[in-house]
Parts: C-alpha cells; sequence; structure tokens
DNA sequence: GTGAAAGCGCTAACAA
DNA sequence: TTGTTAGCGCTTTCAC
C-alpha cells in the first residue's frame, strides 16, 4: 500500500546522511573517492543513496566544486562537410564522454566565438571539443587564451599552444598513391572535395592533396588534382575531363564522400570497367566503401577513432596531465575489390 | 600599458552591483526582467556588465532559481535511421532553443531510460526532447512520471498525457496515392522501409502504410507494400518483385531515403523510364528528393520545422501554458519530374 | 524602485 | 576514519 514517490522535494544529500547515520560530506567523499571510507561506512551510504534514489544536484555541485562535467562540442553544419561522419563523431564524444562521467553540451559551428565565450564564460562546460578547424580559425585564438582546456579535431595553420588531433591526412592521401603506384601504376588522378572546402582553408583537405603529390613525385607518378562539386552532373563532367586530359589514366584517387558512388558510375557509364580499365581508390568512411556495388579499396576516415581519443585527450587535460600538442591518428588503406594492376587499354 | 584579463577571477554579481553602485539583488533583476528598474540604473548595470565582461555562473542561477535553462535532446544512433534528417533536427533545436536562451545536452538512445532519469533527476536538464519513439517504448512510462516537461518526435501506441509531434505520416502516405490518382493511376506499390523498422515497432513506418493503403481504397487503386533493405541490391530485387507481381504497374511510392536513388536506378536498368513508364514519389526530405538526377515528385520530411517546433511546445510547457497532446505537421507535397499520367506499356 | 539577507545543495578545508 | 562548517554565486523573499 505503500505510495510510490511523488513528484515533489527531490531527495538531497542530508537526507542520505542522516539515514546512513553519517555526516553529509561522508556521503560527499562516498561519492567522489577523494577520501578514504571504511567498508562498512561505505556499504551503509551506498544502501541509503539507492533506496532514496538520491542524485546529486548538478548545479550544487558545479557551484560547490566548480566542475560542470560538461564538456561543449561544438559541431559543423556546413555544406561540403559529410554528415554521417559528423554524426558518427558525435556519438563517439558522447558516449567516451559518459565513460567519463561526463555530458556533452551541443554547439553549432554558427554560435561561433561567442559561443564557446559564452559556454566557458559561465561555467556550463569545463571543456571543449571544436570540429572541423580552419586554417585561419576565428576561434583559435580564443581557445588559447580561454582558462578551459580544449582539444580541436583539425589542424590550424599555426597549432602551437593547442591540442589538436585528427587522421593523418597527408599521410593517407600518399597511402592511396602508394597502394596505386605498388600495383603498377603510371598516371593516377585526384578528384578532390568542391572547390570551397579549399578555398576556405580546410587544412585537412589540402593535406590530402600534399601528401597525394608528394607520393605522386616520390614515385614518378603522372598526376593532376581535380577539385569537384557533390553532384552526379559534375562527377560525369569531371570523369569526361579527366579521359580527355590523360587518354593513359588508369587509376583515381577519390576524396569525396557523396561523390564516390556518382563518379564510379560515371566512368561505368563511360565504358571503363573497375577495376579492369580504371583502379579506385577512395577516401571515405569503410561504412561507405563498403555499401557500393563493388566494395572500394579505401582509406578509411575514422571518425569513432578520433572522438574517442579527443575526449580522453580532454580528460587528461582536466586532470592537468601533459598531452601532445598535436596527434596524427595513422591512415589503415583496405583493398577491396576497385584496384588491380593497369589493364591494356588505351 | 594596462594588463589585459588574465584567465583569473571571474567577475560575478557583487563585482558588477559595487561598480553601479547598486545591489546585486538590482543586477540579478535587471538581468531577469522580474522587476522593473529604472531607466538610469538600467544603463549603469548593463554598462557595468559590458565594461566587466560579466558573465552569471550557470551552476549557481541553478541552484538558487532551479532552472538549469539546459534541454536535455535524446537522438538515435541506429541502423535503418536516415542520419542526415536526425542532424537537421538536431540542428534546428540548438539553434530554436538558443533564441529562448536555452542550451541542449546531448544524449544518445542507447543511455535510454537510465540517462532520462539522470539528467532529469540531477536538475542537469529542465525539460526533454526524445526522438524516434517506438510504439511501445520504454521510456514512454517514465516521461509520464518525470516532474520535467518532456516532447516527444514520433508518437507512442498510447499518448494521452504526453506532449508528441510529428509529421502526419497517415497523411503524408495518402498525399502520394492521392497525386497519383489524380494522374489517373490505378496500380501502385509502395516500397517501404526496412524490415526491421516495421519490427520493432516504429510508428510513422506503420501509418504511412496505413495513410497508404485507406487512399488506395477509397481510389480503387491496386497495391501491395514492399518493405525493402536500404541496399542497391535489395532495390534491384524489389524492382524485379514489383514487376513479376503486377505487370500493369505505372506507379510506384517509396519511403526508404537510401534507397530512392537505387530504386530509380534499379528501374532504369530494367528499361522503364520515369516517368514516362512509370512514376516514382517519394516521401523523404526535399534535399535528397533534388539531388536525384532526376528530381522527384515528394512529399517533405521536414526535420527543421519539427525541430523548431518541438523547442517552442517545450518552452511553453515550461512556462506553464497548455499545449496540445498531439501536434501533427500537414504533409506537403512537391509535384517534379518523376510523375506523369500512366503510359501505355505492357 | 531598491536593498538586505536567507537560502539553494553541495564540496573541501579544517578539526578531531 | 569521520564530522563541522564555511563558502561557491546567484535568486528571491521580505522589508522599506
Amino acid at each position: 500500500m505503500s505510495e510510490k514517490r511523488r513528484k515533489k522535494s527531490p531527495v538531497k544529500i542530508t537526507d542520505v546522511a542522516r539515514r546512513a547515520g553519517v555526516s553529509p560530506s561522508t556521503v560527499s567523499y562516498v561519492l567522489s573517492g577523494k577520501r578514504t571510507i571504511s567498508e562498512e561506512t561505505r556499504r551503509r551510504v551506498q544502501e541509503s543513496i539507492e533506496e532514496l534514489g538520491y542524485q546529486p544536484h548538478a548545479g550544487a555541485r558545479a557551484l560547490a566544486s566548480s566542475r560542470s562535467n560538461v564538456l561543449a562540442l561544438m559541431l559543423p553544419l556546413r555544406p561540403g562537410i559529410h554528415v554521417p561522419v559528423v554524426m558518427q563523431f558525435a556519438a563517439s564524444v558522447v558516449t567516451e564522454a559518459r565513460r567519463h562521467d561526463h555530458d556533452v553540451l551541443l554547439l553549432t559551428q554558427e554560435e561561433g566565438v561567442a559561443g564557446l565565450r559564452r559556454v566557458a564564460g559561465s561555467a556550463l562546460a569545463d571543456a571543449l571539443i571544436v570540429m572541423d578547424v580552419q586554417l585561419h580559425d576565428e576561434r583559435v585564438p580564443l581557445l588559447r587564451e580561454l582558462d578551459r582546456p580544449s582539444v580541436l579535431i583539425g589542424f590550424p595553420a599555426e597549432p602551437s599552444g593547442l591540442t589538436c588531433i585528427d587522421l593523418d591526412f597527408r599521410a593517407a592521401g600518399a597511402a592511396c598513391v602508394d597502394h596505386l603506384a605498388a600495383l603498377g601504376h603510371r598516371c593516377v588522378d585526384l578528384v578532390g572535395s568542391p572547390p570551397e572546402v579549399y578555398r576556405r582553408g580546410t587544412g585537412f583537405a589540402q593535406r590530402v592533396i600534399e601528401g597525394f603529390q608528394e607520393s605522386c613525385a616520390a614515385h614518378g607518378i603522372e598526376s593532376t588534382i581535380h577539385p569537384c562539386e557533390a553532384t552526379p552532373e559534375a562527377a560525369r563532367a569531371v570523369a569526361e575531363r579527366l579521359l580527355a586530359l590523360h587518354p593513359g589514366l588508369t587509376a583515381v584517387v577519390v576524396h569525396n564522400e557523396p561523390l564516390v558512388e556518382p563518379l564510379v558510375a560515371a566512368f561505368a557509364d563511360l565504358g571503363l570497367r573497375v577495376p579492369q580499365d580504371l583502379s579506385v581508390v577512395a577516401l571515405c568512411p569503410d561504412e561507405i566503401a563498403e555499401r557500393t556495388a563493388l566494395p572500394l579499396t579505401s582509406v578509411a576516415i575514422e571518425a569513432h577513432e578520433v572522438g574517442t581519443r579527443a575526449v580522453d585527450l580532454l580528460m587528461a587535460k582536466l586532470d592537468g596531465l601533459d598531452v601532445p600538442e598535436a596527434t596524427l591518428l595513422p591512415p589503415r588503406l583496405t583493398a577491396r575489390a576497385s584496384t588491380a594492376p593497369p589493364g591494356r587499354r588505351g
């Protein structure tokens, strides 16, 4: 017949303390583990917590400890960004943050500097993760002077004094070429992201190009670079252009998620079979490379790994530990069905 | 020569008060607008706030006012969910929340009931938005008994006592058929979401089917329903099956975002031209319908509108206002190039 | 129209 | 190993 707990008077630490026959501070210390507690006391406290369904008041805790246990995550939502990667990243950040007993506050890129300043200044968040960092990003100076630790996903032009993490896109670009070179290709073109992505100084896209070019140079491979919009028409146009430019073209590297399928289709329409006539290496999430009719050889973009590591770095910084300024995740190339030695075409 | 403000001692309300020559409570009231303040006083206070760069401590504020000004948003991250729609929804929730001076805490579906209980119980969030509601969702009973207002995106089997909002999927399913019926089609099939989506009792998918069937019945249209995995192979298989089943088939409705393109391609491969031989209506975001080679007639899934409205409902509830239990957004069909009167085939 | 002061619920010295 | 207590920075009565 006992009444269920009604929508009222949340139980507080003093309630737990009274029931367990200890002081509030003891309850606090049981919860935080910042003090050694006798087994017997701990048990009684845990029991009271359970039975009363006690949940510490987040605001009170933040006020007293100057720690909100909240991370702010600023995500990009603009054209040229591949949405599933962003989501996957967000999901892994939240999951990893929870493992460290933290929650995640979501900020949009358009809130920009003001948003970061606000959540930091109001102590809403005690650390920040910023995605889609540009080479000359207006948020970077702010992050440098803020009193809260932060981790950037991507590298600005001048990353010193910051903590940055990303896939090693330069190595990734090179890895694509290395793979093709090993198969014997001597002419490889790169179909890149939309022009706008390069224009606004997105570091990772440029670094793919650099790695691509360096490896081409090292292997004596003839090559050209083609930024490309993410539409089937653009795919068609670029495919035709490549073939006109390089009759001897035997391989293509593509770094543009939504363009992967249309581009392969465009080459097929032009009568080129993959991989017999043309090898294709994609720089994209495994998910995309595996989902195409013909599974593609690809270098993975591991959003999950990046998100998890970013949170770990942040937690280390919150704990006062030193962390490396730069973390570059090595690329991982998976050979699938879209690459083969060059054929006898042309 | 003045030193820039160094990473230290955040300015607090008493600092602002002292500088403006008023009491802390006056500053508080200027900020909250809960009291009438003389023009002169308000000006001086605003000035001090600006000059000191004052930002109220979120935790202290939450503790004193029992309002965190944070909404929790629980997002799905599982198979069969179209990621861009989720992202768009999240973005509009964050944007609208900011307009109401609230921030958004991100929870993943896998946190489930425990996650909701936690953020509500700890007063981290003072309201909740839950997406991807199943017909028999374990979170629903919790939301009902929680002392915090919530809004559900989607409808459970028993929605009374809750606040739910969604596109009117039943009307949407019907609208697709109505459009085709008006063009003169007498045989229409539905290619739906993956079987798993129906199996787990996702209300919106079932309601599309209901609306589809009702409208077919009303118009005397012959029809069948085909759940379908989101792969090109499955698209191919279902296309062949439909044609075998209904030699007289002249139109298809598709409710499966990632399948839209592959399905159209599959029909093309089978020699059917759209719209001459076959009309296609998609139930998907405009973005997808417009991006295909042939722009598709579609009923829009307006994530943006839903997100914005959900936040507005929540804010109204927080203000103690009464809001409707059910909000169904009327479907909007846009005729594009993929529908036409039935041709003379077969 | 404004001020004084009592908390909000918790943490972390300090004390024992 | 545990208890006492002074805040944390703000909001909101209550009083003027």
